[in-house]
DNA sequence: GCCTAAAATTTTAGGCTTAAAATATTTGAG
DNA sequence: CTCAAATATTTTAAGCCTAAAATTTTAGGC
């Protein structure tokens, strides 16, 4: 009798098969992550976070509360209180009240901060785009097509 | 002649796309992770890094170094000493330095340590497999193919 | 053998990240 | 009006993360 080569019970082919996509995606991700990281340091002096942050508020011109920046770029809100404070420190953001609610800060980029976006964005685009060079157009638009709707599914069923 | 509709110098469509993949890779990651590390700690109060240690000691039993922790993980290798630290504070992985140098120290799975990461990684299979069971079967697998891909390029021009 | 360079790891300082607790404010039920 | 619940944010404690400096050890040129 021939033995079976394994014991344990074995997953269904779709099962591997998604687990790997989830390692590969996870492992994509960090080798990006970590050349933007570089890039950001040692041309900006800045970090990816930071930038996160920048980004956001460049595309909100009335400002975004906490809680917006928060939820927008899936962090914590305690974060984006450590993160802002920094920013803020070197004028680049604003926190202002004038709500009503004086529990809220709206939070706004400065001129400066605007300015300094727009440059890091710049530099940014053409990043990605020689990093992902190797990923050709339709390739591209294959995979964000899926990464778009596997979004979709996830925020329908939460 | 017809006027062009932009002032900026505009990115190529390709260009666009392949920002619009990188912005889509890191939020459907971002969702996964946190999701992950959500379960990780209720279930089973662990977090993600020590996770991803315990899964690469299991694949050597019969050890890895501090430094090829830190590249096959794509962390720092000062980060690798923390984890290693507090892991094997609880038992779960142990340094052995019986290598003729005195410099390297060889990292294991404790008894306790493979025992543990079997019942974490039975639940983690599931749980990846819920989570991107929106993804059919051949989805996974041309975007596991076109990551994979995309990561020897990234190899090559390193 | 000696001494400098290389290699492996740890330490340090600073920032990012989270969950949970604390604070401050607003809202709404009665 | 009052006060408890809800909301927005900050603080706290602990862990993760990095780059750069420091430490320890090995290897190689001479």
């Amino acid at each position: 009798m021939v033995s079976t080569p394994q014991a344990a019970p074995e997953l269904s082919s779709d099962s591997k098969d998604r687990l790997r996509l989830w390692i590969r995606l996870l492992r994509a991700n960090r080798l990006i992550e970590a050349e933007l990281r570089e890039r950001l340091r040692t041309t900006f002096d800045t970090t990816l976070p930071r930038f996160d942050v920048l980004a956001a508020l460049y595309r909100a011109p009335d400002g975004m509360l906490m809680s917006d920046l928060s939820r927008f770029l899936l962090v914590s809100n305690g974060n984006v209180t450590g993160i802002i404070d920094r920013l803020a420190a070197e004028g680049l953001v604003l926190r202002a009240q004038r709500d009503g609610d004086r529990r809220t800060s709206i939070v706004r980029l400065t001129r400066a901060g605007e300015e300094q976006f727009r440059t890091m964005a710049a530099a940014h685009e053409g990043w990605i785009d020689a990093l992902l060079g190797g990923v050709s157009g339709n390739d591209a638009r294959r995979l964000a097509t899926m990464l778009k709707t596997f979004r979709s599914n996830w925020e329908k069923q939460e």
